[in-house]
DNA sequence: GCCATAGTGTTACAGACTGTAACACAAAGT
DNA sequence: ACTTTGTGTTACAGTCTGTAACACTATGGC
């Protein structure tokens, strides 16, 4: 069961305050979490949300002297993309194209913007086509 | 509170393949859209879901010869825009950008697509400046 | 006028998920 | 031994979703 790969939009709005503090500070005790929340909660009350989203597979833990040590199992930007993919999927027929000009559409972008969003696209592109950075050869595809 | 403007993340499945269907159909009535699922559900089942999308703001119906006749409240790239947006506010700080390169992280989008994709834009986004520059967006492609 | 039909409105209910937390237990220092 | 600090377990209420029954109402045919 390949139920390893979530999707953030079943987050709560807990949920992701905390997921966003893990990414945020990277390594983090459920402790300072509880302190970096707007919210004043009781300790169990985050350790829970904490387990849970480690069930959910977004967090991963390690112990360190005796206490848990919270980190993201994945970049937020991983988890944006796969979100948007399932939206993308429901409700443009996978057409990411769609998606974009849906997002004019509903001014989530302008026009200029997108237009500057593409240019710099085609730089970043001719960059790590070039440099193609962290080990991975762009595969798939 | 602009409760007006939902978010269809907060869709359950069922709710969304309901969707889908008006969004496909246009202008659809109940018993269409249960002949349309592919489970078998009962009328009051569909009608349900019918109303709680509408409630929604997602549909809106009119009567025609003492049949509610459902239809898009709003398009579906409109609807998926703003659920992007959401995703992009809580996981990307607001950037499009990041939200792009994420997806190309977690391989939704390859570089290549997303070249094209960049690409495509230019091309729209001359076409349309030249067109309309009212404030009209040219909807449905 | 009366009945069957088609369609609507109302209400319900169980399962899941989330926010929230108490309580019990264990290791560690003093 | 006792307190502290942190973990594991369990719970519970509210909300949302899927699913549906049932009651009510025009409408068209007889």
């Amino acid at each position: 069961m390949a139920s390893n790969t979530h999707d953030p939009a079943e987050l709560g709005e807990l949920e992701r305050e905390v997921l966003s503090i893990i990414w945020r500070f990277g390594a983090i005790t459920a402790e300072r979490v509880r302190e970096e929340l707007d919210r004043p909660l009781k300790d169990s009350t985050v350790r829970t949300v904490l387990r849970r989203l480690e069930e959910k597979g977004y967090l991963a833990h390690s112990v360190e002297d005796r206490t848990f040590i919270y980190r993201p199992a994945e970049s937020r930007q991983k988890v944006a993309g796969r979100a948007v993919k399932r939206i993308v999927d429901w409700f443009c027929d996978g057409s990411v194209e769609a998606l974009l000009v849906g997002m004019v559409d509903s001014k989530v972008l302008d026009r200029a913007e997108l237009q500057r969003l593409a240019a710099r696209i085609a730089e970043a592109q001719k960059q790590s086509a070039k440099s193609n950075h962290s080990g991975k050869p762009n595969k798939e595809a």
